[in-house]
DNA sequence: GCCAACGTTGGC
DNA sequence: GCCAACGTTGGC
């Protein structure tokens, strides 16, 4: 049975954690933890499968914008980093037998030929009625449209 | 580094 | 259950 495929636009600091850091590790997948948003996680939790496509975005940098296209390799799980009193994620709050906090796994999927900037990205009319160009969002993980989708990895795929 | 926008917390 | 205070996000 073939079933329908989700994308998802996820941000990242690339200070912290970059499309080339998940590129390096390209055999492996990467553990997304961290989430501490309610909606990010019941995202990730009711809608993400594994084979999802993913616009990596680079947040709070210059200039902010898609870096290259990811993909879903987990269920969400558990988050440990939530229990580790010595990560900054840390949540008391959250208990371990019936955790608060999920992740899922993520893998490098493709690179694009150059980077998409949010400039651009605001320029795209398939993109209009993206979250991530609304005012004031701040949600790191938001479901994006196919089309919007296309749209900004057709963009990166054009030489510039 | 600034600051507007937003989510969460906690007193009442 | 309201809402002010607070902490965080993220573009600029």
């Amino acid at each position: 049975m073939l079933q329908q495929m989700n994308y998802w636009l996820m941000k990242s600091e690339p200070d912290v954690f970059s499309f080339e850091d998940l590129k390096a590790c390209q055999q492996q997948t990467e553990p997304w933890d961290g989430i501490r948003n309610y909606q990010a996680r019941n995202f990730m939790r009711d809608a993400m499968k594994p084979g999802d496509q993913v616009l990596f975005y680079h947040s709070n940098t210059n200039p902010p914008g898609v870096a290259g296209i990811a993909e879903i390799a987990s269920k969400a799980y558990p988050d440990p980093t939530a229990f580790d009193k010595k990560s900054s994620y840390y949540d008391p709050k959250s208990d371990p037998e019936n955790p608060r906090w999920l992740l899922v796994d993520v893998r490098f999927k493709a690179d694009l030929k150059r980077y998409v900037a949010l400039d651009e990205i605001k320029q795209i009319p398939e993109c209009a009625a993206m979250r991530l160009i609304q005012r004031g969002n701040r949600l790191s993980i938001t479901p994006v449209s196919k089309s919007e989708f296309q749209a900004i990895k057709n963009a990166g795929m054009r030489q510039a």
